[in-house]
DNA sequence: TAAAGCAACTTGTATTTACAAGTTATTCTT
DNA sequence: AAGAATAACTTGTAAATACAAGTTGCTTTA
């Protein structure tokens, strides 16, 4: 049961949990410090340890002599979401199909970024994912990872989870920022397909790299967007 | 001396200041914990504190074992630049042509924004640019300001500066964030022409608005993006 | 009644102590 | 000489304690 997590992580993830579905609602005050003590048995620098991760992720507002407040900000880095793709282009109705389920792969000959010695020895975990909007295909995107510490991985069901989400909890990889380059481009025939684009729709085409936490850990992803009725949301 | 400023505060920004000011290098080691200690007269708490504000920050990044590695992160984030994909180094020549300089006007009966009250009351300075890189127009901008204590502004001569460099040396105007939407679009026969576009050629199209230092000033850019040979690049 | 003052909360800063766990270079063994 | 063991570092986690400082609402006082 333990699982060799830490205490501080372990309320992290359950504060965490209850803000983002809803216990707390936008303005609401989390327990005082010494009440998050005494109901979890732990004494205040962890529980502030915990406190202090939230805070920095922006999910609570630390005021002296008042207490922790709960903010909900868009969880966007960037043009794009870094908790899945969900808050780029709003909740409503999104559903994600997994067309490859994680695999170990070689990493690509041509490959448009510099692959870290750790990186380019452990391979690479591919995947590829499809997502809905209103029942319509609107986002498909392909993912490299490296095969670093990540047990079990490949085993595991990314069926509407958030892949960020499953590195987060289960491999304490944090994204902390990247690179990404935009275009529009005329997609060919197979993206067409994916999409099932009308003749003449042009794709919005981005390739990004996300650092995270972990040295030498990169997420590489490559997305098509069909822009027709939906756009790509982001705030910086 | 003390200036009420707490102990990891001032340890904080020391060492802020020696990693900007290039004391260290990326890569380098800062000295260890207990030696920060012994150097400063503080407990390892506080100077745990200390960086973990850094870590926070993305100036360093620690390693159970090794210690506190120094990062130099890209700096401007989250705004937009231009890079080519033919040639990736070298200076690359970039015309800006003012297609309408800058001129009081009414906004928009038609807005996509909310507008505070102090902006749709002052009015709206409209212009237009148009951007070259090798020679081609690459880049077509509409950018609509608040005329909110923005003194001979539409006499300045823009060709060639930056809106937000003029913005700010002038002004004291700084950009601190903003939101945007993205989409490929086909584009339409006047942005065909002003961007010289061949046929079938879609363009990457940007509605943003960003928001500033100054309360209620916002600035709000229209974007026609030939992506033929050229990508929008970003860091985060 | 209204304002001042005072408890009783809240988070902020800081010390001290202890052990766990990862990294690295040296030393010892084979 | 090559490998294993170890010692000496590093950061990570966690406890118990103390006081400072900001916020709030109740109580006292004018």
């Amino acid at each position: 049961m333990n699982e060799n997590v830490p205490q501080y992580r372990k309320l992290y993830e359950l504060l965490r949990k209850h803000i983002v579905s809803g216990v707390y609602e936008e303005g609401d005050l989390l327990p005082s410090e010494n009440e998050l003590c005494a109901l979890h048995g732990m004494t205040r620098p962890t529980v502030r340890h915990a406190l202090d991760t939230l805070v920095n992720e922006g999910l609570i507002l630390k005021k002296q002599g008042k207490g922790s407040i709960v903010r909900k900000p868009p969880q966007n880095i960037g043009i794009l979401s870094i908790s899945g793709t969900a808050s780029a282009i709003g909740v409503r109705y999104l559903r994600t199909d997994i067309l490859q389920k994680p695999e170990l792969r070689k990493w690509p000959d041509m490959f448009p970024f510099d692959l870290s010695e750790p990186e380019s020895e452990s391979g690479c975990i591919y995947m590829e994912r499809l997502r809905y909007v209103d029942g319509q295909p609107v986002f498909y995107d392909i993912n490299r990872l490296p095969n670093i510490n990540l047990p079990r991985f490949t085993n595991r069901s990314l069926e509407n989870k958030s892949l960020f989400e499953v590195l987060r909890k289960h491999y304490q990889v944090n994204v902390l920022g990247g690179e990404q380059q935009l275009k529009a481009i005329v997609p060919d025939a197979r993206i067409k397909n994916i999409l099932r684009l009308k003749s003449g729709q042009p794709v919005l085409y981005i390739e990004r790299k996300l650092n995270t936490n972990k040295e030498g850990f990169n997420i590489y992803s490559t997305i098509y967007f069909n822009s027709e009725k939906h756009t790509i949301f982001g705030n910086f």
